[in-house]
DNA sequence: GCCGTTTTCGGCCCGACTGTTTTCAGTCG
């Protein structure tokens, strides 16, 4: 049974409990354990039971339940609580407007269990028969079933960063004082982004006129003097939050999240006799506030120095904080070098010299341009023969352009059975080589991780592109075990891929913390077919800025000299 | 249901907006 599937059935358990009113704690307490089992980067099945008993936000019963999902694959609990409700009746939490009281009540009056029955009753006009229903709940209902159908929701935080970035940019034309910024999940560097939350601070209320009338906005969900909600055009929806210029700090770090940091350190606010809110830190005797106007020093009254946005997920930062141990995160600026791109040669849309004097205009140092190997046929791929020519013709490009060396590279296909798709003595010819999973994604967890652990036992492979295969929105990676690939990866000196493709990012946050507690290097690729795509290094960073990453433990961060004595000290250990 | 340098019991984050209310419950973040 996969993380995935717990994490799930602790949520609908959750969900289950609310439906019934039961303890708000209670139902809090197994969401976070779903999400410290969708959070934890090893499979839970494979845990030992002391280390599972040990997660966090796992008690007596909790532990219990676990253990019986592992070893049984069910739990009688969540079965039992099904048999009270339709499985169809979840759905209904997720409409824009419902909660969990409203579904109950459906469920109670009318028997409805389903999108399908909400609807119908909608359009027969019988919700408004309801005690505290009216028409216009009944509207709105009717069009959140409309939006939810059109398959609307989460967004790849880089869209949501360009989204972002024109919205943000028209509300500072029209309030020129105020302090203006995208917080919540794009702050901290999400990979995904479920809406657009923006703060301003020390704005005109008239700002929330601006904002309602955005032209992109296509329905006003909420509007208030200090809180707006609109739903922009495709279904992306975008929070405004005005607060007063010396609530600014105040307001970023609570808007910012996550909700998880948040209810810690307002806990640590607590013990220490304040109250935190968005307006500031205040003495909960006097009421006196003690923080607020910036961000730096409502985290220095409470004791901590400021907590980089992408650390914020409760996953150690506040402890490593008070302890002083918060690592100095990686950069964009410490990157010297860009190691996996392709061209025209194979499925790239640029020529190698447009990709290298692009990657060179962002400041590179070194890039290998890494093109497809054989069994990629759609993409072109190259066999032995001409993977040779391809280095040459790279090699060629050398001193044509000021301050970049290219690199020879390829991005060899992992076959099936683990072995490599172009033999050993072809790959000692190249400068740099990534091996991918492209095909084959459906083996079970036990050959697939095999498949991995063999292809890093070729001693030519430097590093494992994109390990675990997932995309975005659309697949979960194939099945493996990351901690043995991890810890042999460190064992050979072979790097793993934080690969940039907006809707890759793969390794993400968890996965990469977990490579490099295994001792393994990590490498920030982009991955690029276009020159435009070698600016998407940031968004790795920022993965590797999550998963706690620092400069040293990044083969990108090195300078030339010292990546090739790293890599051929690589090949040698092999 | 979890958790403990106040606690093994009694806490557990907090405020804004909407609709149907005549003083507030539900939802959201």
């Amino acid at each position: 049974m996969d993380n995935f599937s717990i994490a799930r059935i602790f949520r609908e358990i959750a969900d289950l409990l609310e439906l019934k009113g039961d303890n708000p704690f209670k139902i809090r307490a197994y969401r976070s354990a779903a999400d410290t089992v969708a959070d934890c980067p090893d499979s839970i099945v494979s845990l030992a039971p002391e280390a599972r008993a040990a997660l966090p936000g796992f008690g007596k019963d909790l532990g219990k339940k676990l253990a019986e999902l592992v070893e049984t694959g069910e739990l009688a609990y969540h079965r039992q609580l099904l048999t009270e409700f339709p499985p169809s009746i979840l759905d209904l939490l997720k409409l824009q407007g419902v909660g969990p009281k409203t579904v109950a009540l459906l469920h109670r009056e009318l028997n409805i269990g389903s999108l399908d029955d909400l609807e119908s009753a909608a359009r027969a006009g019988r919700l408004h028969a309801i005690k505290g229903m009216g028409p216009k709940k009944e509207a709105l209902i009717l069009q959140a079933i409309d939006e939810r159908r059109q398959a609307k929701g989460r967004r790849l935080t880089a869209e949501a960063h360009d989204t972002a970035a024109v919205l943000v940019s028209h509300l500072r034309d029209l309030a020129l004082d105020a302090e203006i910024l995208p917080v919540g999940s794009l702050r901290r560097g999400c990979d995904t982004c479920g809406d657009l939350d923006i703060l301003a601070a020390g704005a005109d209320a008239s700002l929330m006129d601006s904002f309602v009338r955005y032209p992109l906005v296509e329905r006003v969900l909420g509007r208030g003097d200090t809180k707006s909600s609109v739903l922009l055009r495709g279904g992306f929806q975008a929070d405004l939050r005005v607060v007063p210029a010396d609530s600014a700090g105040a307001a970023m770090q609570y808007f910012t999240g996550s909700k998880a940091h948040n209810i810690a350190l307002r806990d640590r606010a607590m013990q220490r006799g304040y109250k935190l809110n968005e307006y500031g830190l205040f003495d909960t005797a006097t009421g006196v506030a003690v923080a607020g106007a910036t961000e730096p020093g409502v985290y220095e009254a409470l004791g901590l120095p400021w907590i980089p946005p992408e650390l914020r997920e409760n996953r150690g930062e506040l402890a490593a904080a008070d302890a002083r141990a918060l690592p100095a995160l990686v950069e964009l600026a410490d990157i010297r070098g860009d190691l996996h791109m392709h061209t025209t040669r194979t499925d790239g849309r640029a020529d190698m010299e447009s990709m290298a004097r692009a990657a060179r205009a962002l400041g590179r140092e070194y890039i290998a341009i890494t093109e497809h190997s054989q069994s990629l046929a759609m993409a072109g791929g190259l066999d032995e023969h001409a993977a040779l020519e391809h280095a040459a013709a790279v090699r060629a490009l050398n001193g044509r352009i000021e301050g970049l060396t290219v690199l020879a590279g390829i991005e060899c296909d992992i076959l099936p059975d683990g072995r490599l798709d172009l033999a050993g003595d072809c790959l000692a010819q190249l400068d740099y080589v990534v091996a991918s999973v492209h095909s084959a994604f459906n083996q079970d967890e036990t050959a697939m991780t095999d498949r991995l652990l063999k292809a890093l036992s070729c001693r030519w492979v430097d590093a494992l592109g994109h390990p675990t295969g997932r995309i975005l929105l659309r697949r979960e990676g194939y099945a493996f075990r990351l901690e043995p690939v991890a810890t042999e990866a460190a064992r050979l000196g072979a790097a793993l891929e934080i690969n940039c493709q907006i809707d890759r990012l793969d390794l993400n946050d968890v996965n990469a913390r977990l490579a490099r507690e295994r001792g393994a290097r990590i490498v920030i690729s982009t991955d690029a077919h276009a020159p435009a795509a070698l600016g998407w290094m940031r968004w790795g960073v920022t993965v590797a800025r999550r998963a706690w990453l620092r400069p040293d433990d990044i083969l990108n961060t090195m300078p030339l000299e010292s990546l090739r004595r790293s890599l051929r000290r690589a090949r040698h250990q092999a």
